[in-house]
DNA sequence: AGTGTGCCAGTGGCTAGGCCACCTGTCCAC
DNA sequence: GTGGACAGGTGGCCTAGCCACTGGCACACT
């Protein structure tokens, strides 16, 4: 019944607008001044619609540079299995999984069992690939509790997509965790969700 | 480290002010103009950081009348989410708590915002304490999302007792947020519960 | 007394224009 | 080649103001 304010419905128009330029991961929206006048709107409204596309991980705004469009796996309508987590900033719910990636990589590190380590290892000449990996470390790990928060945090932040960065990030994690190096295994996760 | 845009640590002020005055759910804050010229932003900004604070579910704000705290007890949290916590093993719930420690350690130690940093430094000569310092990392990390499973998990996996080894643990912790070294924070908080 | 109606003061929404801080590329001196 | 100065473009923030919405009040009417 409340009437929606202006720069809520350009948020939702601008993220059409995204899609329809099939503009993806690190492309510049056209600048402020130039899209307020475009969209009719002040630079002021504008700029306020922006910043909650930020807050939804939609893009991301930097001083002096532009907004920048980040790339993200749509993940439309989850939002409504779990209430409470849409509301959320998604830099919170990033932030979050982060964290619950990292302490299944500290459990899975310090876990003395070797034989799943060895599945682990990337097949030769084909990608290692998240999922694959990380159904492994949650094994290792052996965490119910851990396991479960991974769950419910994973649809609202979701797996990478693959990419060369993604690759780097996870041999890390790998390395980290036959070596045995809790610490590092737990590093090796931050970012990996995505430039948070 | 990006520097810290005016109205995101405004947010954060009203939220604490907030705190400070007692206000509950369904209070009024002061009216925008008024509150702008106390805290001696343009009326825009502090707009801009009420639309923040609504966004994460602290406030309501309605036009032709104000902005509302809102109640945030009314809020399920992610405790409802995951039940039967007792059910889990000890050892479990104290690694879940750990991760979450170290992430929200590590949001501490990247966010640039100063004037909270210096509330963590130790007291001439009186123990440093696991409450306090806390409270002031969690301020700092500025993300409810983990506040809130801190809240979840902290019933099952308490806050740890006195000793000279949480001395220690506390001021690494400390240390590494100051420096803004967030693999540090993040490893500091290992072992911080006690090797349950 | 009860009821409805119009008004109005106070509130947030939005605009316009401007200045400043920040980033990045380029160009020049070394 | 390398490093520093510089300029153009960008977002951050401000001042000043008008407009739209809400809620309570006084006033008329029943």
């Amino acid at each position: 019944m409340r009437r929606e304010r202006l720069y809520e419905s350009l948020a939702s128009h601008i993220s059409d607008f995204i899609e329809a330029q099939g503009l993806v991961g690190g492309d510049r929206l056209p600048p402020e001044r130039q899209l307020a006048a475009e969209l009719g709107v002040s630079r002021a409204t504008l700029s306020r619609a922006l910043a909650a596309l930020e807050t939804r991980g939609r893009i991301e705004v930097r001083h002096g540079v532009g907004a920048l469009v980040r790339d993200t796996a749509a993940d439309p309508g989850v939002g409504t299995l779990l209430p409470g987590f849409d509301a959320r900033p998604r830099t919170e719910v990033v932030a979050a999984r982060e964290a619950v990636l990292a302490g299944i990589a500290r459990a899975a590190a310090v876990n003395p069992q070797t034989s799943l380590r060895l599945a682990m290892l990337a097949d030769d000449g084909r990608p290692r690939s998240f999922e694959h990996t990380w159904r492994c470390v949650r094994r290792l790990a052996d965490s119910a509790l851990l396991a479960d928060l991974d769950d419910s945090l994973a649809g609202h932040a979701p797996d990478p997509l693959p990419s060369a960065g993604l690759q780097a990030g996870l041999g890390d994690l790998a390395d980290a965790i036959i070596r045995g190096d809790a610490a590092g295994a737990a590093t090796a996760c931050v970012g990996l969700l995505g430039d948070g």
